[in-house]
DNA sequence: GTAAATTTAGTACAAACGTACGAACTAATC
DNA sequence: GATTAGTTCGTACGTTTGTACTAAATTTAC
């Protein structure tokens, strides 16, 4: 007996292959219809339109991200411990995941044109450094912020570096990135 | 008299303000055609395809910022003031050249799929972190880098922070973003 | 078991795409 | 001034695009 999926979850899931592997610019509606074994017309049907789709793609993106993030979190106590995590979660994305990762990076450009991608992209960028910050930055009370905001600044840095960072290693390879790289990335946010 | 450009030029520059403006995925020949006043046939004869032509846009910024950046640090002597003056390049190129800033953001979610784009960005990348080691991190003596392929992974770092924080910026806007926010994404540079 | 609702499949359509081609036009060379 | 080389233009071709539509098949409800 199949798997036996609903054919929504199938289309779902094989746009986010499909964007993941070749990307926004370069997936159409034939594409994934062709790919996930269903009729073209099952697309329209249960997602409308194409942006309509897409959307999808992205809220499965950001629940990936921020469970796995979130969980990730959860596993550890200290502060300092959830630094290294977080700079590891970005480090091992390159391996383990890298259609969302690409994913990531595709929709971010994407979500300068399309204003309902954007919306998306804000919310999941806003969600990211507000787990930074209350899970890391925030919960160093030993260090006093001026205020709440500057804590976010931090996050939004770290996040910053953390995603400027895995771009360049998706570009240039991983063999220029030292062992180091992506935990220097999150120093910013102490002066130990 | 009217400024009777190039044929070439015209195409070049319009490819860039559509790219700009629209993105990779939202511009066609015939925009380009129509918005440069030439024949569509115009833009093949003088680049034969469109990533010919995408491919020029690409070799113009990458010497609109590689010529810009390479002027803001010989106008400064100190590493410190260069510092700054690198910050400062970043966080105003969202203000003063976002067409610029955002062809950059485009072309870099493009080189994952397009092999040919991938080579040329990767250049820009390398030309960028290069400038900020040698201005910069380089020639910080006073700080002894292990070996030169650290003091590399550090300019990469400084380059990664604020490409980072350039993307949230151009994705939420920039009211949420502190003044001194770019400066301290210079910081791990130093450790006065 | 029949009727209604939902899901599937195939096809059709108009629009847009990159590119190719040939005829007109202009500029340069001798 | 004639011949060549270079440039411009309009058009047309073959694909591919997203979406719409209708009829068949399947599931659900009574």
């Amino acid at each position: 007996m199949k798997a036996m999926k609903k054919t929504p979850e199938k289309i779902l899931n094989t746009a986010f292959d499909c964007l993941g592997e070749r990307g926004y610019a370069n997936v159409s509606m034939r594409d994934i219809a062709k790919q996930s074994g269903t009729a073209l017309s099952q697309l329209t049907y249960y997602f409308e339109t194409k942006e309509g789709l897409f959307l999808e793609v992205i809220n499965m993106m950001t629940d990936r991200y921020l469970t796995e993030l979130r969980n990730l979190m959860k596993q550890t106590n200290s502060a300092t411990k959830k630094r290294g995590a977080l700079s590891q979660f970005f480090k091992d994305l390159a391996k383990d995941d890298p259609k969302l990762l690409r994913l990531f990076v595709d929709f971010t450009a994407q979500a300068m044109w399309i204003p309902s991608f954007k919306q998306k992209m804000e919310h999941l960028f806003s969600q990211l450094t507000k787990i930074i910050d209350s899970e890391i930055v925030g919960s160093k009370k030993e260090i006093p912020m001026q205020d709440s905001q500057e804590a976010l600044s931090t996050a939004r840095m770290i996040f910053g570096t953390l995603y400027g960072l895995t771009v360049q290693m998706m570009l240039g390879g991983e063999e220029n990135f030292s062992a180091n790289m992506f935990d220097l990335a999150t120093l910013p946010m102490t002066t130990e």
